[in-house]
DNA sequence: TTTGTTAATGATAATACTTATCATTAATGA
DNA sequence: TCATTAATGATAAGTATTATCATTAACAAA
Protein backbone atom coordinates (compact mmCIF):
# COMPACT_ATOMS: atom_id res chain seq x y z
CA UNK A 1 0.00 0.00 0.00
CA UNK A 2 1.34 3.39 -1.08
CA UNK A 3 1.27 6.30 1.57
CA UNK A 4 -0.05 9.47 0.53
CA UNK A 5 2.29 12.23 -1.50
CA UNK A 6 1.46 14.25 1.67
CA UNK A 7 3.51 11.48 4.06
CA UNK A 8 7.17 13.29 5.09
CA UNK A 9 9.14 9.96 4.58
CA UNK A 10 7.58 10.82 0.75
CA UNK A 11 8.77 14.56 1.26
CA UNK A 12 11.82 12.75 1.89
CA UNK A 13 11.97 10.86 -1.02
CA UNK A 14 11.43 13.31 -3.29
CA UNK A 15 14.10 15.29 -2.15
CA UNK A 16 16.28 12.09 -3.75
CA UNK A 17 16.85 11.29 -0.19
CA UNK A 18 16.13 7.76 1.51
CA UNK A 19 13.47 7.78 4.19
CA UNK A 20 15.68 6.46 7.20
CA UNK A 21 14.12 6.88 10.62
CA UNK A 22 15.61 9.61 11.52
CA UNK A 23 15.21 11.86 8.71
CA UNK A 24 11.71 10.91 9.26
CA UNK A 25 11.85 11.97 13.38
CA UNK A 26 13.75 15.09 12.20
CA UNK A 27 10.82 16.22 9.33
CA UNK A 28 7.72 15.13 11.99
CA UNK A 29 9.47 17.27 14.92
CA UNK A 30 9.42 20.64 12.61
CA UNK A 31 5.76 19.39 11.10
CA UNK A 32 4.63 18.69 14.52
CA UNK A 33 6.80 20.58 17.45
CA UNK A 34 5.13 24.29 18.67
CA UNK A 35 8.66 25.96 18.57
CA UNK A 36 9.60 26.69 14.76
CA UNK A 37 13.30 27.55 15.07
CA UNK A 38 14.97 25.08 16.38
CA UNK A 39 18.99 24.64 16.93
CA UNK A 40 20.58 20.94 16.08
CA UNK A 41 20.99 20.79 19.71
CA UNK A 42 17.32 21.48 20.45
CA UNK A 43 16.44 18.96 17.76
CA UNK A 44 18.82 16.21 19.47
CA UNK A 45 17.01 16.79 22.47
CA UNK A 46 13.63 16.87 21.50
CA UNK A 47 14.14 13.74 19.79
CA UNK A 48 15.88 12.14 23.16
CA UNK A 49 12.98 13.47 25.25
CA UNK A 50 10.45 11.47 23.12
CA UNK A 51 12.54 8.23 23.24
CA UNK A 52 14.80 8.68 20.06
CA UNK A 53 18.12 8.39 20.51
CA UNK A 54 19.70 10.13 17.17
CA UNK A 55 23.51 10.63 16.86
CA UNK A 56 24.02 15.01 16.81
CA UNK A 57 25.88 13.86 13.73
CA UNK A 58 23.07 12.49 12.11
CA UNK A 59 21.26 15.52 12.93
CA UNK A 60 23.32 18.12 11.56
CA UNK A 61 23.95 16.41 8.40
CA UNK A 62 19.94 15.81 7.92
CA UNK A 63 19.82 19.12 8.47
CA UNK A 64 22.32 20.32 6.44
CA UNK A 65 20.81 18.01 3.99
CA UNK A 66 16.68 19.16 4.45
CA UNK A 67 18.18 22.71 3.85
CA UNK A 68 19.92 21.61 0.45
CA UNK A 69 16.87 20.05 -0.35
CA UNK A 70 14.48 23.30 -0.06
CA UNK A 71 12.22 21.11 3.24
CA UNK A 72 13.88 23.39 6.13
CA UNK A 73 15.89 27.29 5.65
CA UNK A 74 18.52 28.11 8.04
CA UNK A 75 18.54 31.47 10.24
CA UNK A 76 21.50 32.86 11.87
CA UNK A 77 20.05 35.15 14.88
CA UNK A 78 23.27 36.67 16.99
CA UNK A 79 23.13 33.14 20.02
CA UNK A 80 25.76 32.00 17.82
CA UNK A 81 24.08 29.17 16.77
CA UNK A 82 22.16 28.08 13.95
CA UNK A 83 18.95 27.71 14.23
CA UNK A 84 16.64 26.06 11.62
CA UNK A 85 12.73 26.24 10.35
CA UNK A 86 10.16 24.67 7.88
CA UNK A 87 10.35 25.87 4.95
CA UNK A 88 6.97 27.00 3.48
CA UNK A 89 7.71 28.95 0.62
CA UNK A 90 6.85 32.29 2.14
CA UNK A 91 9.62 34.78 2.86
CA UNK A 92 9.31 35.85 6.19
CA UNK A 93 12.03 38.23 8.36
CA UNK A 94 12.23 37.86 12.43
CA UNK A 95 11.56 39.74 15.49
CA UNK A 96 13.82 38.02 18.42
CA UNK A 97 13.13 38.92 21.85
CA UNK A 98 16.13 39.75 23.29
CA UNK A 99 14.74 38.84 27.29
CA UNK A 100 13.13 35.32 26.63
CA UNK A 101 14.31 34.24 23.28
CA UNK A 102 10.74 34.62 21.48
CA UNK A 103 10.40 34.71 18.21
CA UNK A 104 8.00 36.26 15.77
CA UNK A 105 7.95 35.92 12.10
CA UNK A 106 6.66 39.33 9.83
CA UNK A 107 7.22 40.50 6.18
CA UNK A 108 6.80 43.64 4.99
CA UNK A 109 6.45 44.21 1.25
CA UNK A 110 7.53 47.80 1.61
CA UNK A 111 10.86 46.60 3.27
CA UNK A 112 11.42 43.87 0.89
CA UNK A 113 10.97 46.34 -2.22
CA UNK A 114 13.26 49.28 -0.33
CA UNK A 115 16.08 46.18 0.02
CA UNK A 116 15.99 45.75 -3.87
CA UNK A 117 15.91 49.08 -4.90
CA UNK A 118 19.55 49.38 -2.40
CA UNK A 119 20.95 47.05 -4.18
CA UNK A 120 19.71 47.91 -8.04
CA UNK A 121 21.32 51.01 -7.12
CA UNK A 122 24.66 50.01 -5.45
CA UNK A 123 24.49 47.48 -8.58
CA UNK A 124 24.42 44.37 -6.80
CA UNK A 125 22.56 41.55 -8.08
CA UNK A 126 20.80 40.36 -5.01
CA UNK A 127 20.71 37.11 -4.02
CA UNK A 128 19.47 37.06 -0.27
CA UNK A 129 19.26 39.09 2.36
CA UNK A 130 18.85 38.86 6.49
CA UNK A 131 17.25 41.09 8.64
CA UNK A 132 16.25 40.57 12.58
CA UNK A 133 14.55 42.94 14.70
CA UNK A 134 16.00 42.48 18.57
CA UNK A 135 14.29 43.92 20.98
CA UNK A 136 11.86 43.44 24.35
CA UNK A 137 8.64 41.82 23.30
CA UNK A 138 5.39 42.10 24.90
CA UNK A 139 5.07 39.72 27.58
CA UNK A 140 4.60 41.55 31.27
CA UNK A 141 7.90 39.27 32.73
CA UNK A 142 10.47 40.71 29.93
CA UNK A 143 8.83 43.75 30.25
CA UNK A 144 9.34 43.63 33.87
CA UNK A 145 13.31 42.73 33.91
CA UNK A 146 14.02 45.49 30.84
CA UNK A 147 17.73 46.37 31.60
CA UNK A 148 18.58 43.24 32.50
CA UNK A 149 20.91 40.51 30.84
CA UNK A 150 19.77 38.66 27.53
CA UNK A 151 18.89 35.23 27.46
CA UNK A 152 19.67 34.08 24.45
CA UNK A 153 21.93 30.85 24.32
CA UNK B 1 53.33 68.10 26.63
CA UNK B 2 50.13 66.64 26.10
CA UNK B 3 48.87 65.47 23.37
CA UNK B 4 45.97 66.62 21.33
CA UNK B 5 42.77 64.98 22.72
CA UNK B 6 42.36 63.74 19.05
CA UNK B 7 45.31 61.37 19.87
CA UNK B 8 43.96 57.94 19.90
CA UNK B 9 45.75 56.99 22.76
CA UNK B 10 43.16 59.72 24.35
CA UNK B 11 40.68 58.20 23.00
CA UNK B 12 41.49 55.09 24.66
CA UNK B 13 42.13 56.71 27.61
CA UNK B 14 38.81 58.36 27.75
CA UNK B 15 36.87 55.28 27.55
CA UNK B 16 37.95 54.27 31.00
CA UNK B 17 41.48 52.20 29.66
CA UNK B 18 44.99 51.87 29.91
CA UNK B 19 46.88 53.42 26.16
CA UNK B 20 48.66 50.24 25.96
CA UNK B 21 50.88 49.71 22.81
CA UNK B 22 48.86 46.78 21.61
CA UNK B 23 45.49 48.76 21.89
CA UNK B 24 46.71 52.13 20.72
CA UNK B 25 47.87 50.38 17.83
CA UNK B 26 44.74 48.25 16.99
CA UNK B 27 42.95 51.59 17.00
CA UNK B 28 45.49 52.88 14.18
CA UNK B 29 44.59 49.95 12.63
CA UNK B 30 40.69 51.05 12.29
CA UNK B 31 41.37 54.55 11.78
CA UNK B 32 44.14 53.97 8.83
CA UNK B 33 43.01 51.27 7.31
CA UNK B 34 41.32 50.98 3.50
CA UNK B 35 39.35 48.08 4.69
CA UNK B 36 36.74 49.77 7.35
CA UNK B 37 35.58 45.97 8.63
CA UNK B 38 38.07 43.57 10.09
CA UNK B 39 38.04 40.53 11.60
CA UNK B 40 40.10 39.70 15.03
CA UNK B 41 42.37 37.68 12.81
CA UNK B 42 42.54 40.06 10.23
CA UNK B 43 43.33 42.49 12.63
CA UNK B 44 46.07 40.00 13.69
CA UNK B 45 47.73 39.13 10.66
CA UNK B 46 47.36 43.33 9.55
CA UNK B 47 49.70 43.71 12.54
CA UNK B 48 52.06 40.79 11.73
CA UNK B 49 52.55 42.52 8.30
CA UNK B 50 53.75 45.74 10.02
CA UNK B 51 55.94 44.26 12.70
CA UNK B 52 53.62 44.08 15.51
CA UNK B 53 53.34 40.34 17.21
CA UNK B 54 50.41 41.09 19.69
CA UNK B 55 48.36 37.72 20.65
CA UNK B 56 45.29 36.51 19.27
CA UNK B 57 44.10 36.52 22.74
CA UNK B 58 45.01 40.32 23.31
CA UNK B 59 43.06 41.44 20.01
CA UNK B 60 40.49 39.00 20.75
CA UNK B 61 39.93 41.06 24.49
CA UNK B 62 40.83 44.93 22.99
CA UNK B 63 38.00 44.27 20.25
CA UNK B 64 35.35 43.38 22.54
CA UNK B 65 36.55 46.20 25.41
CA UNK B 66 36.56 48.75 22.45
CA UNK B 67 33.01 47.58 21.41
CA UNK B 68 31.69 48.14 24.72
CA UNK B 69 33.27 51.64 25.19
CA UNK B 70 31.52 52.15 21.77
CA UNK B 71 35.15 52.23 19.78
CA UNK B 72 33.91 49.74 17.71
CA UNK B 73 31.05 48.24 16.25
CA UNK B 74 30.60 44.20 15.89
CA UNK B 75 28.73 42.92 12.63
CA UNK B 76 28.49 39.55 12.03
CA UNK B 77 28.16 38.76 8.30
CA UNK B 78 26.88 35.17 7.17
CA UNK B 79 31.23 34.03 6.67
CA UNK B 80 30.91 32.35 11.12
CA UNK B 81 33.40 35.17 12.25
CA UNK B 82 32.87 38.56 13.94
CA UNK B 83 34.18 41.58 12.14
CA UNK B 84 34.31 44.87 13.68
CA UNK B 85 34.44 48.92 11.94
CA UNK B 86 34.84 52.06 13.58
CA UNK B 87 32.37 53.54 15.48
CA UNK B 88 31.41 56.66 13.82
CA UNK B 89 28.11 57.40 15.45
CA UNK B 90 25.75 57.44 11.87
CA UNK B 91 24.18 53.67 12.06
CA UNK B 92 24.77 51.70 8.81
CA UNK B 93 23.87 48.79 6.85
CA UNK B 94 26.15 46.74 4.75
CA UNK B 95 25.71 45.03 0.84
CA UNK B 96 28.40 41.95 1.08
CA UNK B 97 28.93 40.44 -2.33
CA UNK B 98 29.18 36.74 -1.96
CA UNK B 99 31.45 36.34 -4.59
CA UNK B 100 34.47 39.04 -3.56
CA UNK B 101 33.55 39.84 -0.09
CA UNK B 102 33.34 43.38 -1.09
CA UNK B 103 31.64 45.36 1.54
CA UNK B 104 29.36 48.46 0.93
CA UNK B 105 27.66 50.52 3.08
CA UNK B 106 23.94 52.41 3.27
CA UNK B 107 21.27 53.84 5.11
CA UNK B 108 18.12 54.00 4.13
CA UNK B 109 15.65 56.16 6.44
CA UNK B 110 12.79 54.45 5.25
CA UNK B 111 13.64 50.75 6.01
CA UNK B 112 14.74 52.18 9.16
CA UNK B 113 11.66 53.87 9.80
CA UNK B 114 9.72 50.44 8.37
CA UNK B 115 11.42 48.16 10.75
CA UNK B 116 10.39 50.33 14.09
CA UNK B 117 6.63 50.55 12.91
CA UNK B 118 7.22 46.47 12.43
CA UNK B 119 8.50 46.31 16.07
CA UNK B 120 5.51 48.99 17.42
CA UNK B 121 2.63 46.86 16.39
CA UNK B 122 4.32 43.87 17.70
CA UNK B 123 4.68 45.45 20.67
CA UNK B 124 8.30 44.74 20.95
CA UNK B 125 10.42 47.14 22.20
CA UNK B 126 13.17 47.73 19.50
CA UNK B 127 16.89 47.72 20.88
CA UNK B 128 18.87 47.17 17.52
CA UNK B 129 18.72 45.47 14.74
CA UNK B 130 20.82 43.34 11.47
CA UNK B 131 20.41 44.12 8.26
CA UNK B 132 22.48 42.51 5.71
CA UNK B 133 21.87 42.32 1.64
CA UNK B 134 24.17 39.39 -0.13
CA UNK B 135 24.53 39.47 -3.74
CA UNK B 136 26.83 39.51 -6.95
CA UNK B 137 28.36 43.45 -6.63
CA UNK B 138 29.35 45.19 -10.26
CA UNK B 139 33.08 44.17 -10.25
CA UNK B 140 33.31 42.49 -13.76
CA UNK B 141 35.16 39.93 -12.27
CA UNK B 142 32.12 38.99 -9.78
CA UNK B 143 29.79 39.25 -13.15
CA UNK B 144 31.53 36.76 -14.83
CA UNK B 145 32.03 34.46 -12.53
CA UNK B 146 28.08 34.44 -11.08
CA UNK B 147 26.96 30.65 -10.71
CA UNK B 148 29.93 29.61 -9.18
CA UNK B 149 30.85 29.10 -5.37
CA UNK B 150 31.05 32.17 -3.04
CA UNK B 151 34.16 33.40 -1.25
CA UNK B 152 33.61 34.35 2.51
CA UNK B 153 36.01 32.69 4.63
C1' DT C 1 62.82 59.94 37.97
C1' DT C 2 62.11 55.82 40.69
C1' DT C 3 58.97 52.73 42.56
C1' DG C 4 54.82 50.09 43.82
C1' DT C 5 50.37 48.73 42.68
C1' DT C 6 47.49 46.83 39.70
C1' DA C 7 45.80 45.96 35.34
C1' DA C 8 47.27 44.15 30.65
C1' DT C 9 49.55 40.87 28.03
C1' DG C 10 50.48 36.47 25.77
C1' DA C 11 51.02 31.43 25.78
C1' DT C 12 48.03 28.11 25.90
C1' DA C 13 44.08 25.43 27.75
C1' DA C 14 39.30 25.23 27.48
C1' DT C 15 34.79 25.81 25.37
C1' DA C 16 31.14 25.95 21.88
C1' DC C 17 29.53 24.84 17.60
C1' DT C 18 30.10 22.30 13.54
C1' DT C 19 32.19 19.09 10.11
C1' DA C 20 35.08 14.96 8.85
C1' DT C 21 36.35 10.04 9.37
C1' DC C 22 35.30 5.42 9.25
C1' DA C 23 33.61 1.00 10.80
C1' DT C 24 28.95 -0.80 11.30
C1' DT C 25 24.09 -0.88 10.06
C1' DA C 26 20.03 -0.36 7.39
C1' DA C 27 17.23 1.12 3.15
C1' DT C 28 16.03 -0.07 -1.27
C1' DG C 29 15.71 -2.43 -5.66
C1' DA C 30 16.77 -6.76 -7.96
C1' DT D 1 15.67 -12.77 0.30
C1' DC D 2 19.88 -10.73 -0.87
C1' DA D 3 23.35 -7.45 -2.52
C1' DT D 4 24.57 -2.92 -3.05
C1' DT D 5 25.37 1.25 -1.43
C1' DA D 6 24.22 5.03 1.26
C1' DA D 7 23.21 6.38 6.23
C1' DT D 8 24.31 6.20 10.88
C1' DG D 9 26.82 7.09 15.18
C1' DA D 10 31.01 7.31 17.98
C1' DT D 11 34.43 10.17 18.04
C1' DA D 12 38.29 12.94 16.18
C1' DA D 13 39.22 17.20 14.07
C1' DG D 14 38.39 21.98 12.85
C1' DT D 15 37.23 26.84 13.66
C1' DA D 16 36.03 30.82 16.33
C1' DT D 17 36.18 32.54 20.73
C1' DT D 18 36.89 32.93 25.83
C1' DA D 19 39.29 31.64 30.25
C1' DT D 20 43.49 30.92 33.04
C1' DC D 21 47.53 32.45 34.97
C1' DA D 22 52.37 33.66 35.28
C1' DT D 23 54.95 37.55 33.57
C1' DT D 24 55.19 42.34 32.12
C1' DA D 25 54.10 47.09 31.62
C1' DA D 26 51.25 51.37 32.59
C1' DC D 27 50.88 55.07 35.49
C1' DA D 28 50.29 57.59 39.71
C1' DA D 29 52.43 58.62 44.02
C1' DA D 30 56.52 59.67 46.26
MN1 LIG E 1 10.87 32.02 10.77
MN1 LIG F 1 29.95 49.16 8.16
ZN1 LIG G 1 10.28 38.28 25.79
ZN1 LIG H 1 32.25 41.19 -5.84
Amino acid sequence: MTRPASDNASDIHSSGLKATWPRIRILRLFQETAQRHLSAEDVYRALLADGEEIGLATIYRVLTQFEQAGLLSRLHFESGKAVYELNEGQHHDHLVCVLCGRVEEFCDPEIERLQHQVAERRGFELREHALSLYGVCSDPACRARQGKRPVDG
